[in-house]
DNA sequence: TGAATTTAAGTAAGTTGTTACGTAAACTAA
DNA sequence: TTAGTTTACGTAACAACTTACTTAAATTCA
């Protein structure tokens, strides 16, 4: 019995079936010991019925929080054991109302007061907790619909592969992935172009020989995001090249290497930092114009890439918290 | 669903089952979103095999605290299902020991980081309540053990009667009841002689214009217990003809009426109190020397009753609280 | 008005337990 | 050693639901 306490959610859930099951069965025994030999399952039908006259099979079902096959196969049991009976509503042949019977008001008149008593006795109960356990349970119930268990898990998990991100300068073991995330982003939305191909395959002489730097992301050993800032001829770097492996992408990884990238920028002395893109790329716009970076004009003297139809730039002391 | 949120206990129970229910389906949602067709509730035996390398039926039900056929057909589906094997205990032919199989720990490898981001979860949602949900739970388990609903309803009951009763003086409309309550007492236990017959019948004569009295227990309506101060030629009282409807005994109303009887006796100007009894009514015995009573010799000028074995006496300033 | 949709309820079959009972191995005590 | 008891486990039957499906009446809407 013990070992399975701390085993999660799952014990959670059986030690609340098991909670139940207990109530249910000491209920049957109080009634049995009243000489009624009825399952406590069927006192909620008797009880609603005794205050309500005639309720539909379909509303006393809503009314207890069970499907109607459940209330539909109870009262025919509790029909054939004369404590209720039916009858058609005739403004609506569908619908089959349920009333108490003479017997089973007696029934009802009969546990009135040992209902009474059980009230009493549950709220001392719930008074020992300062009625804290039934805010509690509503508690869960509240979260768990809001929420699904599933989705929580899945966020978690987002929010722990995203806290084990690191962003890393550009190493030569790492010259392979670097290849490997832009030919993959490449594929995915243009395609390659052999100036594309002889930057990515000797990234270190094309663009940090050239004054410029490649951030990596990395989770655990694996490297799963890149990005490149560019010096060309004039006194500004170019923030190019950002990608993220497939499985990765959503988690904000992304966003922590622009970031990233930004830093390093303004940890040199270059005197602007421009990006180029495409309006179709909507997400990497919006994470760009989060970021600070602005719209402008092409300068006169870039040469726009065959797949860039948008300049971007990020204007002094931009925010990046 | 709002009609039977107050339903008392039972309404209790059948939230705990639903949520329970809900609990169980939001984890085998999230397995099924990981690829793992299995049914949360076989997790807790595979993850108990993981740690334990093998466990026999009986102590894996002990462990899950359910019954040893939930196992045993739990795991007959789990096995056809390649998850887990058996092999017969060497020491115990009875005893079936089973054990995941290689597939079973690949499973279990793989749910391993889900289950620890459950754990997780699930502690940010008993964190809400401060963990009083845990508590909480817990508490009303024991509690129901300690004392099951049965028995706190008849306690109550009990208590309620008791509440209920007023000891009144006698009046002439009762005195059939006084005698009711007499004869069935002499009864049960002796016989009715003659000279009982005289007093009994004639209450007022006999005992009231005598200069004693009588004390009646009244729950509504109804007379449960008698008891009557009776006054012989001596300037004593005699306590005597405490009886209680079958009933009504083991509420503590012979106490309530000896107390009064007691009052009743000390604002009088008599100045000693006794009784006759017999030594085989020993609840009788046992509640005359809580209140104060002291056995004596029989006083030689007391002709003593044919069932009457024991003499007692109130000593003076006894206490009776 | 006639077709499509919604609603009320029943039936069948499945799930996840339970209790009740039977069998055989292991233990215990005269 | 034998007889009685305990223990481990399986099977069958049942309980209390559920889901999935069907039927038929009522409602909606083009």
């Amino acid at each position: 019995m013990h070992s399975i306490e701390n085993a999660g959610l799952l014990g959670l859930g059986s030690r609340f079936k098991k909670l139940s099951e207990l109530i249910f069965k000491q209920c049957d025994d109080l009634y049995r010991a009243r000489g009624v030999n009825l399952q406590s399952r069927c006192f909620p039908i008797l009880q609603l019925l005794s205050t309500h006259e005639t309720i539909s099979v379909t509303s006393l079902a809503e009314m207890l929080g069970q499907t109607h096959p459940a209330v539909s196969q109870m009262s025919k049991k509790l029909e054939s054991q004369g404590w209720l009976y039916h009858e058609a509503d005739s403004s609506d042949e569908r619908r089959r109302l349920l009333a108490l019977t003479p017997q089973g008001y007696e029934l009802v008149d009969k546990l009135q007061p040992v209902w009474r008593l059980q009230e009493t006795v549950m709220n001392r109960l719930l008074e020992i907790s300062g009625y804290g356990l039934l805010e509690n349970i509503a508690l869960l119930e509240r979260e768990l619909e809001k929420q699904s268990l599933r989705e929580r898990v899945e966020e978690l998990e987002k929010q722990n592969k995203q806290d084990r991100v690191e962003i890393i300068h550009f190493e030569k073991r790492y010259a392979k992935d670097f290849y490997r995330l832009n030919k993959e982003w490449l594929d995915k939305y243009f395609y390659l172009e052999s100036m594309d191909h002889e930057v990515l395959s000797n990234p270190e002489s094309q663009i940090i020989e050239k004054g410029g730097f490649i951030l990596l992301a990395r989770i655990g050993e694996d490297i799963i995001g890149a990005a490149a800032l560019t010096s060309n001829q004039s006194n500004q770097l170019e923030l190019s090249k950002i990608c993220v492996e497939a499985g990765y992408q959503g988690l904000g990884i992304g966003e922590k290497l622009a970031r990233a990238a930004i830093n390093q920028y303004q940890a040199t002395d270059f005197s602007g930092l421009y990006l180029e893109s495409n309006r179709k790329l909507l997400p990497a716009l919006n994470l760009y114009f989060k970021l600070g970076f602005r719209e402008k004009p092409f300068p006169a003297q870039i040469v726009p890439h065959a797949r860039a139809d948008i300049y971007m730039e990020l204007p002094e002391q931009a925010s990046s918290r």
